[in-house]
DNA sequence: GATGAATGAGCTTTCATTCAT
DNA sequence: GATGAATGAAAGCTCATTCAT
């Protein structure tokens, strides 16, 4: 990827996550990214190219994120993991994250990036931590990671991230 | 409100939700609504003004869930309320709140409908109830409200509303 | 149609006609028309619109040139309609005719305009009057009417046409 | 000329043939002759350059066609040398004259390749045939040949040749 | 000679909005 | 109140062409 590819994806990364994909034009992100317009479409087809693109970067951040649960075996070492995992989105990886949650509004299509194996890993920590209905306990921490984002994403540094954090482990007994 | 004010709305409402606001066209929402396109603006003058009517009829389906609350001095039955109202959203409202949702995520200045005065009486509940750090509680609730909402409107009906709310209020200690 | 649409299709047809379709921008035929830009999409919906509308009108064109040959049972008098067409074609059908022959050459897609029910005509024509060939027969006058088109569409007004169509007729004995 | 000059002229005659000039973009163009797109503009300067050369290719295959035609002096012969003419285009050089012709239509500009000489020779032997109208008989050979041109080259194969120029040349008492 | 990144003008198309009826 | 023709600005995208490598 040359530079200007990577300036594009930069400003059109930002650009979507705050005023949405729609409300973004290819004008705006050019100048944004110091580029001419019709670069953007030489490298990336379309606007929609783009934003796969942009999701395909996201992806592999995903994964990066994910990988370490798979070898955790102690249950609480994984709710734990699971459970900090919002309030450790850092600066650099703030905008795409909110841009993914933007487009879980919007449409199912841009949905691509999924949970769904941390949350089985979860279900078998509550079973293994005989919880009475582990099934439900699996969708309330489903909430919960829903819940962290959108205020960590939405309203980050209103409030302390260290001590809610930690009132939030007290409640499933994790240290 | 005549027929047609209101087949605008409604059709507006829907679109909003689904498409986003720049998503949608005047000229689709004149479609849905069955409806000439100079019509919406006869009536309601703007594609801003469009949104800002549905929101203030929102803002009285809000009020309308909130007031309860207000007369309210049991602690316990307090959380039991707010920690409910997700669970209560029914068909016909639903798109109201996935559009006052997916607009949080795109303009701040959508986020016209506030729940301050809710978590304050949540607050006082908690202190109530000795919790030891009532402050992280209340974004724990937020989180959890927030979580509970994008659960309920983007993947409706795929769990029990009612084994999931059971679990949650056992966390409280709520009956 | 509004007395805009009927500019517009006419300034197109003109166009197309000279310059080609490819070659014919829409902002010259609304320039051309004395209308928006954007009316051209919201009346023929595509630039390609505007050429099936054109093509359309010219459908009826065709059916009026063609419909006296059906009920003509003398073959001569038959050929004799057929061989005269092209030298009839008028300064108001000029352009259509030639912006036909020209969509001839690129897309066979634009080749709607059959005349293959005159061909017909003409085949039982050399059959009625013997000829020895008649299929070679029709394949040469296609070739003719063909020619003749584009001679007159492209260099009209070089040569005498009274006098072409005389010695054409000559050659086929039709006094 | 170096092989990949060759592969460009022969993608951009067969496209420019098929699609049209302005149909036509350069980028197709590469992509067709398995070049990168800079290097069109490296040896033919120009889009218009390209179109140049290959109707300075095709000006030499003409002339290839046309030069027997001068040292003959039997009218009859002469005649039919040229009626011939259309019937002899083989496949290699069916996609010029496709281009030639469609161009006819479009721009006088590129009405290079005169067949003027030729029909000079024509009307010289209609005299020496003593047909009572030489001028006539010229318009009337000239619709022929881009009648016969046009049939060929645009529905080639769907008829007998052989049999039609026999027909043809009847017409005129050839042989 | 050859590539492919980059540009900027111009193209087709969409869109919110206005206005005569 | 209601329509739909009409607009003009801006959107997304294409294209011929240039240039550093």
């Amino acid at each position: 990827m040359t530079e200007k590819q990577i300036k594009i994806l930069g400003s059109a990364l930002e650009l979507f996550a705050e005023e949405g994909f729609h409300g973004t034009s290819t004008n705006k992100i050019a100048k944004a990214a110091g580029v001419s317009e019709g670069l953007i479409f030489r490298h990336f087809k379309n606007k929609e190219g783009l934003l796969n693109a942009i999701m395909a970067q996201g992806q592999s951040l995903a994964t990066t994120y994910f990988s370490p649960l798979m070898e955790m075996t102690d249950p609480k070492e994984v709710l734990s993991a699971i459970i900090s995992m919002p309030f450790q989105i850092d600066e650099s990886e703030h905008k795409f994250w909110r841009l993914l949650y933007a487009l879980k509004w919007q449409q199912q299509k841009y949905n691509s990036i999924s949970f769904d194996f941390m949350l089985e890993k979860a279900q078998q920590a509550f079973k293994d931590l005989e919880y009475s209905d582990p099934k439900a306990e699996v969708i309330i921490l489903e909430m919960l990671l829903d819940g962290a984002a959108t205020v960590i994403l939405l309203k980050d540094e209103q409030f302390s991230k260290v001590k809610t954090l930690k009132a939030l482990k007290a409640k499933y007994n994790l240290d």
